[in-house]
DNA sequence: GTATGCGCTAATGTATACATCAATGCATAC
DNA sequence: GTATGCATTGATGTATACATTAGCGCATAC
């Protein structure tokens, strides 16, 4: 899941440097290694086999990323989720993405390939929509959701506003797999990607980045609420 | 100059990979290596005197911040600079930089130090109105537009819009220092501070925002005027 | 009982040797 | 004369040994 394009585009034969990132990568994502981990070198040594070069190469790229805090002498954790780090997070996507959003409509126009994928995500999320509510819908959800995204990424012509909306990815999805799945909130989020659909495939880009921003806003919305209620399983309240 | 705090705020004791990185992201700012120099690992040990471990963690790090083009199998060179990188640069701050102005506008509004910080570079940017043009004239006034950049940026809460702001000043840094300082745009751009610091200091965030857009706008259409007049040092026409 | 200081341990920071691969030039075949 | 292939060269990718330092526990003095 969530499969974006390893940092350069060209298919390289992976380093190991590469594998071990995309690995711990992949696990904080997941939250599998749930924030506040330690990550010392000899243990991600004896974990993945490559030697100290590579996964201390693999721990810089991620502290750049800013899903791994490095402190010089003491050695890396996964980074903290504090409530301002996610206010941060979703303050700094309605900025961005707004404004991607607008560059993808104006390649959607132009592209007629684009759009025809566009149209068929818009298919796929109507289709969930339609479905009853079930084990599977929330998770076939995710997944065009995913697609959608880097879609949008991939149509934004900008270089470091593709780079740095990817480079957050990561840690949306983190959030995301750190809390509950709400069903209710999956249902209004599928609309909402309709509307998005919608204003993109109108051509509308000051809707299509309206409705984007919507998106994120509601979005926040439910996180905070959900944390109210009830802390997911690695965050912290220090916020 | 440009004296931007090192990545991470707090004074540690800095190590080799921190001082080769700032060394070499100094003289790329300052145009001392070329856009497309090599960057050979085993050069940059002899020059630098540190080992190929530092070495590659600097490099590494130059990538990351987009200064340095990194290519897995083959090496390092100093990232070109091509008139779309430009374009894609200042439409990016375009984006960025207003909604920083916000936030600093914001939290001058509540800081009495910080307001007094703005209002004694707004009347060094007043003294270098009055003075004559002059050679340190210019310098002058980089030297504080600097300073005021930096102010700015600190007083960005958004740690995400903090950080990637921050990381493009280089790049700007590096293009101005490129390109020959046009004495009339240094005369517009200091009106352009003072604009700034006024609506800053009013606590008119819209005004703030609208004004430093201006300023990029106006900056960005100087630079492409005297490009087209004659391409400064090591610019490609590639774009 | 508490606090201070010493020494041990284990981590990161660094240097360097080895493995592997891309680029270059020359020799040879056509 | 041109093109193909191979060997050489030098680069990066990796592994690992060494240096240095932060953290921690224990013993001892008060």
């Amino acid at each position: 899941m969530t499969t974006g394009p390893e940092s350069s585009g060209l298919a390289t034969d992976l380093s190991k440097a590469d594998l071990v990132h995309r690995r711990l990568k992949e696990e904080i994502e997941l939250g599998e290694l749930a924030p506040g981990t330690p990550l010392s070198e000899l243990w991600l040594v004896e974990r993945t086999g490559a030697s100290r070069t590579p996964v201390r190469e693999a721990l810089r790229r991620l502290a750049a990323e800013g899903l791994v805090d490095l402190v010089p002498r003491q050695g890396a954790r996964v980074s903290r989720v504090s409530l301002q780090s996610v206010r941060d997070l979703f303050d700094f996507r309605s900025l961005l993405e707004p404004a991607a959003m607008r560059q993808a409509t104006e390649a959607a126009a132009a592209d007629p390939e684009l759009r025809r994928a566009f149209t068929a995500m818009r298919a796929e999320f109507a289709r969930i929509q339609r479905r009853a509510p079930s084990q599977t819908r929330s998770r076939a959800f995710y997944d065009v959701a995913d697609r959608f995204d880097w879609a949008i990424i991939g149509a934004t012509r900008n270089e470091h506003l593709r780079r740095t909306i990817a480079e957050l990815r990561p840690h949306t999805a983190r959030l995301r797999n750190l809390s509950h799945v709400d069903p209710q909130r999956v249902e209004v989020s599928v609309a909402e990607h309709l509307d998005m659909c919608d204003a993109l495939l109108a051509g509308d880009a000051d809707a299509a980045a309206a409705s984007i921003a919507e998106h994120l806003a509601q979005s926040l919305r439910t996180i905070f609420r959900n944390l109210a209620r009830g802390p997911g399983e690695g965050l912290d309240l220090l916020g």
